[in-house]
DNA sequence: TCGTTTAGTGAACGATTGTTCACAATAAAC
DNA sequence: GTTTATTGTGAACAATCGTTCACTAAACGA
């Protein structure tokens, strides 16, 4: 019966290394040359057993990229005891909050909070606000709604007199618009940086 | 002259949304597809220009993949009236969410964060935060602290008694530990998504 | 009007692609 | 010592790849 023993495992973590260095998953004929292998054809099989296993994926145009598995970092989920080493020895994807926050790249827009309006759904000024143009909106969504002259980011509401916006703090009043409403977008995401850029670093590189 | 006036844009906004999709650059004649061009040509010099500016870069075997600036977006401003169109001029700033929360990749690790102990501080349970190993703490800074054997997030406070960790929410008392304050590291940013991932789409494609 | 630049098409090239088939080398199982 | 599965090699296939060259079409200034 023989155990499969696999050494799939060494492949993969070449692969990674490739992968950070690269950002691609290069054709059978480099793979086989960062594995060491010869023939294409002993590859191409390495690589069907890794679709298999959902270390990679097929792309359109027959190209590969990395599956659900391949990345399989912990995001170092809280604050739990023990270590929260996340085990990240190799290196880790920069576009992991990008592609997190932003499912639709050319339908979605930043804007920079003003204001403490929404300051109990915790959007604070100065925050980065994710909106997605044409997603539907919902009430309970925050949406960045153009109302009266101004854009101004609301949490959508509804009652028996039709929609109207309300904020996240109680020192502001409920807006029902007068002519319309035109819900811009809603909002996906938000992001904060929390802390200036230092001048000075902490200790000397190299 | 004739000013470039690209509109090299749309393209990059398409190829963008493609990217989210399948996770790689394509072929040029997928591109073409894509773009709506017939000739491999055009679309090999348009890749040309994305290359130059930094929307794209080479790997190895010829392949393409996202350049610095591909995952860069505009801001705008909330609540200033008018048109929220870029209006490249003025009010427009690019930024690519991972380098702007993360300067320093291999010290900054990320966290989910559990309950609500912060809340008063817009760090909501749930959000993750992003937190740098080697930056030196200073009182006021929120910082990830490992005390009498749990991870917390706290703010970091100083009274003529010491250091002390203080909750951002009335409902926790400030915590002076028994055996010395280990700091994990410093938190830098945050970020935050607010809708889940839809089921449905909005409009069948094709 | 003419000239120039941008936008786009179409065909052709050699190279490389993924895939398949036939076949050897190694190792463990019986 | 034979069987059997795994690991690997090498050649061959049509298809697609990126690149280049020659050539329109439209737009715009001068």
């Amino acid at each position: 019966m023989a155990r499969p023993r696999s050494n799939l495992a060494d492949y993969i973590g070449a692969l990674q290394d490739y992968f950070v260095l690269f950002g691609i998953i290069p054709s059978l004929t480099e793979l086989g040359a960062l594995w060491g292998i010869a023939g294409r054809a002993w590859t191409h099989r390495l690589v069907a057993r890794m679709k298999e296993e959902g270390y990679l994926e097929e792309s359109p145009g027959r190209r590969l990229r990395p599956g659900a598995r391949f990345f399989e970092r912990t995001v170092a989920d809280t604050v739990r005891a023990g270590l929260p080493e996340p085990a990240n020895d190799s290196g880790r994807d920069t576009v992991a909050i990008d592609r997190f926050l932003i499912e639709r790249p050319s339908e979605t827009e930043l804007f920079q909070v003003r204001g403490n309006s929404m300051i109990d759904a915790g959007i604070h000024e100065g925050d980065f606000v994710v909106v997605e143009k044409t997603r539907s909106a919902t009430p309970g969504d925050v949406v960045l709604a153009f109302v009266d002259g101004e854009f101004t980011l609301k949490t959508l509401a509804k009652d028996k007199r039709g929609f109207f916006l309300e904020a996240a703090n109680a020192a502001y009043a409920p807006i029902r618009p007068e002519q319309g409403l035109e819900i811009h977008g809603v909002m996906v995401g938000l992001f904060r940086k929390t802390v200036a850029r230092r001048v000075g670093r902490t200790r000397p590189r190299r």
